[in-house]
Formats: C-alpha cells, sequence, structure tokens
DNA sequence: TATAAGCTTAAAGTTAACTTTAATGTCAAT
DNA sequence: ATTGACATTAAAGTTAACTTTAAGCTTATA
C-alpha cells in the first residue's frame, strides 16, 4: 500500500509517517518503480506500537532506545522493555505527587486571595505573591 | 544593584533576568553612566513574583497575560488572577487525571509482559503491545 | 598592570515531536 | 487532456523557556 493508505489505516499522518522513518523508528520503506514508498500490514503494526508506546508517555527516543536493544529475530529485549517500564513508572508517579502538590498550592492560594479582597484590601501583586509563598514553604 | 547582584539575591540567572526583561516580564531597567542594567528591591520582588507563579506551573505568557491587565496603580485585575487560577487547576486536574490512567495501564502491561514471558512465549513485540492496547481499550 | 570577573548586544542553538513550505513529479478519473 | 489527489525531497518553522555564542566594553583585584 501507499503511504496515503497506510496513513489512513494507522491514524498516523503520511508526513509523520516519513518523519518517524528519517528517525529510525519505521525501517527504511521499500519503494516501487515510481519511488513512491510501499507498505504493507507490517507497517500497520509496527505504527500501532508506536502509538501505543506512546500512550503510555514513552518518548520517541525511548521508543528507539528499546527497537535498538531488540534484535528482529529475536523480539524485544525483556529486560530493556521491563526497566523503560518501571522508568517511566517512576516519572508518572513523581509527576502525580508534584500536580496534587500544585493543586492544593493554588487553592490555598486562591482562599488567601478571596479572603484579602473581600477585606477590600487591594494589596499587591507582589505582597500577594509573597504571603502565598511564605505560605506554602513553612 | 547591578545585574549579577540581582540574580544571586533572586535566584535567576543574569541572562534569564535579561530574557525576562526582553518578554516584558520585567520593566525595562534604568541604566547607569556606563550603560548597566541597574536595579532595586522591586526587582527582587517582581521575580519572587514570578517564581511563585511558576511554581504553580503557569506558563510566562499567563504571567505576563495577569500583568497585562492589571494596571500598576491599581494591583492586579482580581478576576483575571482568579480566572487564571481556575483555568490553571482544571488543567492540573487534567494532568492528574491522564496521569493516573497511564500508571494504570503501565502497570497492567508489566503484569501481561512478565506472564507471558515466564510462559517461556517470546512474543514479537507488535503482538504485546497489541495485546495490550485491546486489553485497555475494551 | 595584567588578569579575571562582570557587563553589553543580537542572534543562533536547545529539545520534542512534529508541521509547513516549496518546488516538483505521478496517477486516476472525467 | 486536464483536473485534482497523492507522491517526492530538503529545509525551515513551531512552541516554551531558556542557554549559548560571539565579540567587545568595564570594573575590581592582585
Amino acid at each position: 500500500m501507499k503511504i496515503g493508505e497506510l496513513a489512513k489505516l494507522s491514524g498516523v499522518a503520511a508526513h509523520t509517517i516519513r518523519f518517524y522513518e528519517t528517525k529510525g523508528l519505521l525501517p527504511k520503506a521499500s519503494r516501487n518503480v515510481n519511488g513512491y514508498r510501499h507498505y504493507n500490514n507490517e507497517s500497520v503494526q509496527r505504527l500501532a506500537t508506536i502509538q501505543c508506546a506512546k500512550r503510555l508517555g514513552f518518548s520517541l527516543e525511548d521508543i528507539l532506545t528499546v527497537l535498538a536493544h531488540s534484535e528482529p529475530a529475536k523480539g524485544l529485549d525483556h529486560d530493556k522493555v521491563l526497566q523503560q517500564l518501571d522508568v517511566r513508572l517512576l516519572e508518572v508517579k513523581q509527576l502525580i505527587k508534584a500536580l496534587l502538590v500544585q493543586q492544593n498550592e493554588i487553592t490555598l492560594f486562591k482562599q488567601q486571595l478571596q479572603t484579602t479582597w473581600q477585606q477590600g484590601k487591594c494589596m499587591q501583586a507582589d505582597a500577594l505573591f509573597d504571603s502565598n509563598s511564605a505560605m506554602i514553604t513553612e
């Protein structure tokens, strides 16, 4: 099939497919007489793989690393895959933690602001931010 | 004070301070005879404000927006600030949700992989990812 | 006095993951 | 035969928030 068809089947834009090829995420496509790239079902599979990994939060480079450590014949390098999954899992957990902190800080800040403003005080930005800063870091 | 001193006091690198000036986050600094930028305590405050807002996850552009809607004399635009805080709060909540989903997906995927591999099966990458994909989307 | 540290500018580089552009070639259908 | 859709390439553009570079002044210290 041609790149446009693959694009439709996979949901990945044609130019993105070419981009993936330059990045080594897809093997260099074989060409037919007119120079057009030619794909088969394996290509669809490969793109599905990439999509899936991306959904788990992996960067293209992560995906490339796993691919690089896996020989076509033997399949994936198990240790590498599990290791990457663990790294990503840790990353995700830390992100969640940081975001929960942010959520609290913003909520608290909002309350402070509203209270202050309801009292008719029109503090300058700096003072407000500073009081919030002090509140949080204490 | 000169830019280097401000950098030390605020914990923001000198070139970053100049960068903020070009972006309008800091007012154009007055210069002394030799052309060097000259700062005072207000500058320290302003940088603290920016740092604080950044910690809450606001982009420089967000910060600029609030600043733009606030006149120096009147202080901050209350509605604008509260609105921005609400937008960011929603953003944070959605991010947390998405990350929790990712956390689950990765954990499930790991278990699937380990089970499969322990059974001595050496599936190819595609099949694995696909089974995972199916598992998740069902 | 010489050297090092600090200041100035504008412009380009960085990272990620594409997207857009430009200029051109091929194919399918009417 | 012509129109429109699809293909090719390399290179530049996008976004965010800086960082680095280059090339050249100024100031402080030994």
